[in-house]
DNA sequence: GTGGTCTAGACCACA
DNA sequence: GTGGTCTAGACCACA
């Protein structure tokens, strides 16, 4: 898993962690079965309090795609790729819709809209491996 | 002014009226020399509190879309229509490319990325004239 | 509202808490629109740190029973009755069905159960309001 | 023995395997003098840590439930039965009588907790010899 | 070793 | 004033 994670951003960092779990499952990068590391390594990787990972791994308990082997630590589930994809599908989409709808109730005109999206997308499909290992959930909240 | 605002985002709400001022410039919808309303008769309008509506002036007023005409109120200033444009500009694209930008580094597969987008942005596209004036500035944060 | 917390119970203060609010306001004790207490308000009372109450309300946000009023407080849903009794049934036949699924697996002899359970439930419905208000959700694990 | 251990239960596995030795001796099942299987011969049939049912072994000659027998075992000890059967009483009672507590204190309504009882223990009466085999102890923590 | 709870207290955004 | 996040560190149950 490459985890990295951003005090800076307005996206609390237990979510940051729980978006990127969410996606490492859906992706395939972490399979049912299989356990995630422990809050601590996670806490000493991430440079993080193990109170903030710990928070993240109930919030992925409570959404079912962990579960806790006592003892042992946490595993991911049997249905949790399922979850996964599910939620990956529903936080890009209502992201996307949410841009695409302030993009167009700021009255900015259609086909500037046209461009940029094109534009963005075109861009957005360009990151290199380097910068996806870098890739940090950020809002995209109105600042 | 069809100015709507929603406790229910997670949009604050002073960063809502921020948002739809600067684009009802942007717009052309509020024009230099006009004033706009008193903080008190805008907290009234949306039953917001005064303080919330006054830090958002603060705000248009710090980035020089208002300024201060004593005793009279606040006047949209001339060069607010090209400061809002440029923040108009900068607020979409940054949103649509952080929507996007998540899209890719969630893995979720190219193809379904693409067709996502167009239908995104086809829906957004067909928005009633009744829809927009209730649009409220929401959210995209990664939860 | 009479709340009491213990420190001894093996059910975390911030569960007894969730659970004090769900059956205060599924038998109308809270009412719709109203405050609960804020959060620095209720640790004093219950002499508890702001944090444990913070999580109790946290849990209740995510389960729709009280939405955050920002700057306010936390109001109770309008729905928050509904989801509230529903809770409530569904807490209290899950605690009485296990309790008899025990009991009749411990193969005590039927008869005995009976007599058991009709000794209780007459015992249980002759508690003095003093002693009600000075209940505290228990585990009933079988230690 | 018919043992079986749940991993999804909220119950600890040392108390499962505790609370069903308990209720085999109290129902006779096992009978003073015997022995019961060894630590790793347990392990290996429940799937767990043998230090797992150490602990509960410990806990039952805690108990005076078993006794060591050098280079045999752990015996079901003389005594065994009679303290099983108080100990059946304990928790059964104990069980009961928290889940009626919290069925009164809930203030769901006599009638509706009356009605409740009557419908569970009704249906924990109708469980088959094969569902009992395959029973597992369950919380009733107040979650 | 594993995760869960709690106190303590700082700091922040918001109204 | 309100709640939300985070670090810090103690303590506990469990395997």
């Amino acid at each position: 898993m490459l985890f990295r994670v951003s005090a800076d951003s307005t996206v609390p960092i237990y979510e940051q962690i729980v978006a990127q779990v969410t996606f490492a499952v859906a992706a395939g990068d972490l399979e049912p079965g299989g356990l995630i590391p422990s809050v601590r390594a996670l806490a000493e990787r991430l440079l993080v309090h193990p109170n903030t990972v710990a928070r993240a791994y109930q919030e992925l308990e409570r959404r079912g795609v962990v579960a806790p082997r006592p003892g042992l630590g946490m595993e991911v589930t049997r249905r949790a790729q399922a979850l996964c994809r599910r939620q990956r599908r529903q936080i890009v989409q209502s992201h996307v819709r949410e841009a695409l709808s302030e993009a167009v109730h700021s009255q900015m005109p259609p086909d500037e809209i046209g461009l940029l999206v094109r534009e963005e997308l075109q861009r957005a499909g360009q990151a290199h491996p380097a910068e996806e290992a870098q890739w940090v959930p950020s809002s995209t909240s109105a600042g």
